[in-house]
DNA sequence: TCTGGGGTCCTCTGCCCT
DNA sequence: TCTGAGGGCAGAGGACCC
């Protein structure tokens, strides 16, 4: 199967294409000292994750979304580095360039993968396979990054081939993949069967220990299982999807764009919180960075929600839709803040998050006679957004975003995406406690 | 070992209305 | 007037993805 010739027919061509260690190899870009070494991305801190691991450091057995602790226990010796989100950020757009000289049916996946569907592209880049080769060679050359590219007929299938090119690390030695894997039509169940059944997308650990309890450890085992069997195991929906999945039917297409259906931010401390006052500094914060990406993407959301989770990890929501459309932050403060009082905070908040849904467009707005005529939030909002176009994040903020020490500071996305920073794990609740 | 952040989708429940 | 069925919607929570 593997670098195969493509077989001909009529059947569509699925790239699956997913970076080696992304986030690794990007810091290796700036950092070349460290090739060969076991070298850790993520969050460094105190309650911090792995965001990725060099081959080097899977060796010895640590794995993406583990916590940081763990994985200096498997691996002291692994230099650990503090995440960079802005940065993957720019890289991926200039892989999703490469990606598009292709074809213009790109679905980006996450920062670091995506699925393109080549059948109509044959005649000017060649099989699917060549056009796998041609990116894999074009990333390389033009970024110093690695790819592998899975090549098959629906999206599970590319999925699964691309995970086959990739290299393996074992506590032996790193095997190096065939970079690319075409799974051709006739083979496509011989190749999936095997697999085991948590391969498939949408198979986290419950539905595995669901599956368990019916004997099904292989993609092979489910696909022999009655509908009714599954259907009665999962639920309806989920049911007939990874039932049809097991058999190889899958005809969800590649979609270029998606529209966003929520805008969130969330944030662990690196100590539970037990002050009202200082959730209510996060509070304001994260609704003032999640104001402005709505004013960024010209969004208005009708339901806010908040999440609250307790140092023993139980965690809640609260979500509300007062009628009428929010986009500014003092609308999202007070929407949150009437949800935040429903909610106890003593037992102490290890994390706390704000998130925007049923959005649309925004549209112009009906204003009330004492409000025309005057400058609106949505407009004193765009003026903010504009100062830190200009002058940087920190540049305006309300006076809740003020710190102790007389700087604003402002929520970004991917800001704090593997936890909390080691060097901010002492003060957590960053702004200050003055009212708006 | 002790579990991030930003999302999507699904299920269940309760309420309201017809 | 009461009651039940059923649809639509909101809210809460769970599962999953990278």
């Amino acid at each position: 199967m593997t670098g195969a010739a493509e077989a001909e027919g009529p059947e569509r061509t699925i790239l699956h294409a997913d970076m080696d260690a992304f986030f690794v190899a990007v810091e290796l870009l700036r950092r070349p000292d460290l090739r060969g070494r076991p070298v850790v991305v993520g969050g460094t801190g105190p309650r911090g994750v792995v965001a990725a691991a060099s081959y080097e450091a899977r060796r010895y057995g640590v794995r993406s979304a583990m916590p940081t602790a763990m994985a200096r226990q498997r691996c002291p010796a692994a230099v650990f580095l503090d995440g960079d989100h802005a940065r993957y950020e720019q890289m991926s757009v200039q892989i999703h360039d490469i990606f598009l000289r292709v074809t213009p049916l790109v679905e980006p996946i996450a920062l670091d993968e995506a699925f393109l569907d080549v059948s109509g592209t044959r005649r000017l880049f060649g099989p699917g396979d060549v056009a796998a080769r041609r990116i894999r060679a074009d990333i390389h050359d033009e970024l110093g990054l690695t790819c592998s590219v899975g090549v098959a007929s629906t999206k599970l299938l590319a999925k699964l081939a691309s995970k086959a090119a990739k290299p393996v690390a074992s506590p032996r030695g790193i095997a190096p993949g065939p970079g690319v894997f075409v799974v051709p039509p006739a083979r496509e169940l011989e190749f999936l069967h095997p697999h085991p059944v948590g391969a498939l997308w949408g198979v986290g650990p419950v539905t595995l220990s669901r599956l368990a309890r019916l004997g099904v450890t292989t993609v092979g085992e489910l696909a022999a299982l009655p509908l009714s069997t599954v259907v009665t195991a999962l639920g309806a929906a989920n049911g007939r999807h990874l039932h049809d999945l097991a058999r190889g039917i899958d005809g969800r297409p590649v979609e270029p764009s998606r529209p966003l259906k929520s805008v969130g931010h969330e944030e662990t401390f690196a100590h539970d919180l037990v002050d009202r006052a200082d959730l209510d500094a996060v509070l304001v914060r994260q609704a003032d960075a999640v104001a402005s990406r709505l004013r960024t993407r010209d969004l208005v959301a009708r339901t806010i929600s908040i999440k609250v989770r307790y140092g023993d990890f139980t965690t809640l929501t609260r979500s509300s839709t007062p009628g009428g459309s929010m986009a500014t932050g003092p609308a999202l403060v007070d929407a949150a803040r009437r949800l935040l009082d429903q909610v106890e905070v003593t037992p102490g908040v290890r994390l706390f998050g704000i998130s925007a849904s049923s959005l649309g467009a925004a549209g112009p707005e009906q204003l009330t006679l004492d409000e025309a005529g005057r400058p609106s939030w949505d407009d004193a909002g765009r003026a903010v957004d504009d100062i830190r176009r200009r002058y940087g994040e920190d540049a305006i903020g309300t006076a809740r975003l003020v710190g102790t020490d007389g700087r604003i500071r402002v929520a970004r996305r991917g800001q704090q995406a593997w936890g909390p920073h080691a060097e901010t794990a002492d003060r957590a609740p960053a702004a200050g406690r003055e009212g708006r």
